[in-house]
DNA sequence: CGCGAGACCTGATAGC
DNA sequence: TGCTATCAGGTCTCGC
């Protein structure tokens, strides 16, 4: 099924793409904008991402609090609440945080705003609902701290443990670098950059890499993802940061959706296929099924 | 348990 | 011009 496709002149996809460079640079500007701020009141205009929560038991935990600290955990962005809460946000495909001035006109497709003590509001919108917002208990964020894998640029993400765990799977490459139990924090656009970095087909079975392309693949993850988190992620289409700016990854992509583009190393034109049920895109020169050592 | 297909959701767009 | 089918993809669920 994982035949080539003709290369597509369909635009970009309108999503956000929050992966770990996005997520993380949403960190960094929520902890420097609103860590020791107050809630003073919670809005919830549509319930879709609350993940079961009831509206108020959502406001009942936030509106009042004090936003301790921001951190993140893979692609999940976890407001730190005193005394002992968290709110965790995660953008899905389509999600965006806005943090507004009361001046500002309505954002469409808002689901939550909190506004803080300062008068200004983070507003979580998302016209699909995918993402999720939702208030967590001490237990429960232990317990999605453990269930998803390392994060990909600390320590403990080492090419040793990628061996590891690629050795004894039969998946596609690309389906386990998408799971978030065994990395955490990678979405479509880094695992084609990085398999392309790597000149690894991503549709080449888990157990098939051998040591020298598990080395390659474990570099190119940590090289892509930390170029992007200093350029502040990837813009595409439609996607902006807390301020409404773009990140400037988007030009430096090597290979993500630059389909017909001549590849970078050997200007054969990038091919789209469809590998783990994703659309991927691949240099058909550089990264193929049947000579690896390419 | 591992794997992979399908569901979820909505806006943009291609094609008729 | 207007309608419809298709696609995008993170994560969860389910069947094998």
């Amino acid at each position: 099924m994982d035949r080539p496709h003709v290369p597509s002149a369909r635009s970009p996809p309108k999503s956000i793409m929050a992966e770990l460079p996005e997520v993380e640079t949403m960190r960094r500007d929520l902890e420097r904008e609103v860590a020791g701020r107050r809630i003073v009141s919670t809005r919830i205009a549509q319930t879709r991402m609350l993940g079961g929560q009831s509206p108020e038991e959502l406001t009942r935990r936030t509106d009042g609090v004090i936003i301790r600290a921001v951190s993140r955990r893979g692609k999940f962005l976890l407001l730190h609440l005193a005394p002992s809460d968290t709110l965790l946000v995660h953008r899905g495909m389509t999600g965006n945080l806005f943090l507004r001035d009361p001046s500002d006109v309505e954002d469409a497709h808002l689901h939550v705003g909190l506004t803080l003590d300062d008068g200004r509001e983070v507003r979580v919108c998302d016209h699909r609902g995918f993402g999720e917002v939702r208030v967590l208990a001490e237990a429960e964020v232990d317990a999605l701290r453990a269930r998803l894998g390392p994060e990909p640029l600390r320590p403990e993400f080492t090419a040793d443990y990628l061996t590891g765990q690629l050795a004894r799977r039969t998946a596609l490459v690309k389906a386990l670098l998408l799971n978030q139990n065994l990395v955490a924090g990678l979405g479509n656009i880094y695992v084609d950059e990085a398999l392309w970095t790597a000149r690894i087909h991503p549709a080449r079975r888990a157990n098939t890499l051998g040591p020298i392309h598990v080395g390659a693949l474990h570099a190119a993850i940590v090289d892509v993802l930390s170029e992007s988190v200093v350029r502040r992620g990837t813009t595409f289409s439609d996607y902006k940061d807390l301020y409404g700016r773009p990140g400037g990854h988007s030009s430096f992509l090597r290979v993500f959706h630059r389909y017909g583009e001549p590849c970078l190393r050997c200007h054969a034109p990038i091919q789209r296929i469809v590998a783990a049920g994703r659309g991927s895109s691949i240099c058909p020169v550089c990264q193929t099924l049947a000579a690896p050592e390419c």
